[in-house]
RNA sequence: GCCUCUGUAGCUCAGUUGGUAGAGCAAUGGACUGAAAAUCCAUGUGUCAGCGGUUCAACUCCGCUUGGAGGCA
């Protein structure tokens, strides 16, 4: 037996919780990817696990900060190879789990090395966007940096920003860190689950009534309560910040509930699209877990 | 039964004085280096309800048929 992990990835609703759980029986444990799974008493909203389930194999990454803390794709790249090496110490194979995009190609391709920007930093470049305007700001970025600017587009307020503040902290160009790519030497056997988009919609729709039905609306009230923002890092989850604004009377409970729908519909499609990117992943439809199982004992063990 | 309004993209609707159509949403494809369930980009042919008429030319004007909404008896 070699030091192999497993990934196992694949839409919002595809299955990927009930498959994990089978796949026990390999004596490996489950390190959540997810960015949303990482928040301590969202629960119901971003698909835990239950607590049988959690109780069945050893999971990892959830329920781990406070939903008004920063959990980031570096701290992700971090934590997640600490407990794979620890356990191929306790030669357990890790199973890493879950429809993260960006954590996945971290600790498939690596991240640069770029220091971590003060949140002081941030605000006064978010400042700087509303008082002069998001396109001065990125002719500001043409300037300082014509490789990643020509790469964005002048909309993409997100990334625009972040390459002004790492400039700001570290007086080079964004860009510039990008030559150099550190990354781990796992071996990595990659499973992806996917079905026909109308089946997936489908189970979307369904999982978010039973999500209303489980008592997401008193989950997020109790959030609230508990003195999250809705600009909270965890309250910026698809389902708790469209329970808010009805909560805040600023839509239907019924319009609340279609748009959670289309939101994770959206969400779902922009998952795929990353995911067809990384290759040489094997693609099963939800219910081949005997193939899937197979394949994995193929890899692993031979 | 009579009168008025109405039928245009999957949905909601625009469409100026006749020159065969366009927005939003949906949908589809894509980008992605520590906010990523985030942020952003691209893609609009549809018997303009049907049939007939007027006209060089009809989604647009006229008639009939048909579906819908409202009003009056």
């Amino acid at each position: 037996m070699n030091n192999y992990s497993v990934i196992i990835l694949g839409p919002t609703a595809s299955g990927k919780t009930a498959l994990s759980l089978e796949l026990a029986s390999f004596g490996g444990e489950i390190i959540s990817v997810d960015s949303r799974q990482v928040y301590k008493y969202m629960d119901i909203g971003t698909a835990k696990p239950s607590k049988e389930e959690l109780l069945k194999v050893p999971h990892h990454l959830i329920s781990i900060v406070e939903p008004d803390e920063k959990f980031t794709a570096g701290l992700f790249k971090r934590e997640s190879e600490k407990l794979i090496n620890a356990l191929y110490q306790k030669n357990k194979i890790p199973f890493l789990v879950g429809g993260t995009g960006l954590y996945f190609n971290s600790i498939l391709y690596g991240l640069s090395s770029i220091p971590v920007v003060p949140n002081e930093i941030r605000s006064f470049v978010d400042r700087k966007i509303e008082l002069r305007g998001l396109e001065r700001v990125y002719n500001i970025l043409e300037k300082i940096d014509s490789t990643y600017a020509n790469k964005i587009h002048k909309n993409d307020k997100q990334r625009i920003s972040r390459a002004i503040e790492v400039f700001y902290f570290t007086k080079k160009p964004f860009s510039s860190f990008f030559n150099e790519r550190p990354n781990n030497n796992f071996q990595f056997i990659k499973i992806g689950i996917n079905m026909e988009r109308e089946l997936l919609y489908k189970r979307v729709d369904l999982r978010v009534d039973q999500m209303i039905k489980d008592g997401l609306i008193d989950e997020t009230e109790n959030l609230l309560k508990m003195g999250y923002k809705k600009d909270s890092p965890g309250m910026k989850t698809i389902g708790y910040s469209e329970i808010v604004d009805y909560l805040e009377n600023r839509t239907s409970k019924d319009e609340a509930i279609e748009l959670i729908k289309r939101n994770t519909r959206h969400y779902a499609k922009r998952q795929v699209t990353w995911f067809k990117k990384i290759d040489g992943i094997y693609w099963f439809n939800s219910d081949e877990h005997e193939k899937i199982k197979k394949i994995i004992n193929e890899k692993i063990f031979f």
